[in-house]
DNA sequence: GCGGAGATGGACC
DNA sequence: CTAACGGGTCCATCTCCGC
């Protein structure tokens, strides 16, 4: 089995932001996505190392993180997430894996999985990983973390071993030791309500997983995800990379207030269709299916969608049918109060038919 | 049974 | 007030419906 490797840009976001601030180079650095709202409304995207030492971390209130921050007595610097900087740096190292690699998939905008031309060995394998890793740093003056692996599963775990800056090579023969010892929620995509749910078979660990049967996990999770933990527990992952398809794509926003007036959300539903056609337009797709996705203040996600028989590109249709969409939900639910809204394209045609601005 | 549509939930970054 | 709370994507499951 020819190893792959999963690289994981360290503490990414905040990496960014020290390269391109020299002077936040020795402080702790926390990203937030602000809502608008107060001074502190938001969630923390994500935390430099300096941060996580104090707990601080993705997904925490921005509130919370301050309250720890003070706490630690500690001068910690809180910026606004610059999406659009994060994206060009990691085209530009991206760009350095694909020089490497013989084939990439990237997973996200700080990970990717890749497979080398032509490798005889792990050995030459981890050579080759140390060259990227050196390279990075060299042309973009960040580090990286490196799994390498006979899959994709074992490969993500393992660059998650040895981190920031680290560099884990695990060989066929190697996977069940590897394995030995960890709890199920370290395994990639085993989360906090599975790993309950395990815990209720009297499971915790990958190893007490491998000795369920396939059966009684199927007959508990369901078809796919009982198959997927039996094959996880035994470190059997995919071995095939292919860069997925965007099959959706939506945009939320935070109201100023919570509401339930239609005429309130109106003007934000409109903006927000109109960045979802205009980015669809750039990639001369169609939509078919328009979803309408309010949070309630109670932050539960719900969602009203309608399909077409012929795909669309309509700004107006996509305005008219999220509005409707909104409307049926805030009748249907007579208590519900938004706090915020989004809408979402999906069921694309991405076939031929470019706009008209292509001829 | 099998498909598509619609709603929800889990997971990850 | 009994906590605080972004934005985005993918995948799976369940239900319902027409066939």
């Amino acid at each position: 089995m020819p190893p792959i490797l999963h690289i994981d840009l360290d503490a990414f976001f905040a990496s960014c932001e020290k390269k391109r601030n020299p002077e936040l180079e020795d402080q702790a650095v926390v990203i937030c996505m602000y809502s608008g709202r107060g001074k502190d409304s938001g969630a923390v995207s994500a935390a430099g190392y300096g941060a996580r030492e104090y707990g601080i971390h993705a997904g925490m209130p921005v509130s919370e993180a301050r309250n720890r921050a003070e706490q630690a007595g500690e001068d910690i610097a809180f910026l606004a997430a610059d999406k659009d900087f994060y994206g060009e740096v990691s085209r530009r190292i991206m760009g350095i894996v694909e020089e490497e690699a013989a084939e990439v998939e990237k997973a996200s905008v700080d990970e990717a999985y890749a497979d080398l031309p032509a490798v005889g060995s792990y050995q030459e394998a981890r050579e080759r990983a140390e060259r990227l890793k050196q390279r990075i740093k060299a042309e973009e003056g960040l580090t990286a973390s490196i799994g390498v692996a006979p899959n994709k599963l074992v490969a993500k775990m393992a660059s998650d071993r040895d981190k920031p800056d680290g560099l884990t090579v695990v060989e066929p023969g190697e996977v069940e030791e590897f394995l030995t010892g960890m709890e199920v929620d370290e395994l990639h995509g085993v989360g906090p309500k599975t790993a309950e749910r395990l815990e209720e078979f009297g499971v915790r660990t990958v190893e007490e997983l491998r000795e369920v049967s396939r059966a009684r996990l199927v007959e508990a999770f369901g078809e796919k995800r009982g198959v997927s933990l039996h094959r996880k527990a035994a470190g059997n992952g995919e071995t095939k990379l292919e860069e997925q398809e965007q099959e959706q794509l939506s945009r939320l926003t935070t109201l100023g207030e919570n509401t339930r007036e239609l005429e309130e959300m109106a003007p934000v539903v409109e903006q927000l269709a109109e960045d979802v056609i205009q980015s669809l337009e750039d990639r001369g797709w169609r939509y078919s299916t328009v979803t309408a996705l309010v949070i309630t203040t109670d932050m539960d996600m719900r969602t009203r969608s309608r399909s077409f028989k012929t795909a669309e590109r309509s700004l107006e249709r996509f305005q008219d049918t999220a509005l409707e969409l909104l409307e049926d939900f805030l009748q249907e639910n007579p208590d519900a109060v938004v706090r915020r809204v989004g809408v979402r394209a999906s069921g694309f045609d991405k076939g031929g038919q470019r706009s008209l601005s292509d001829f």
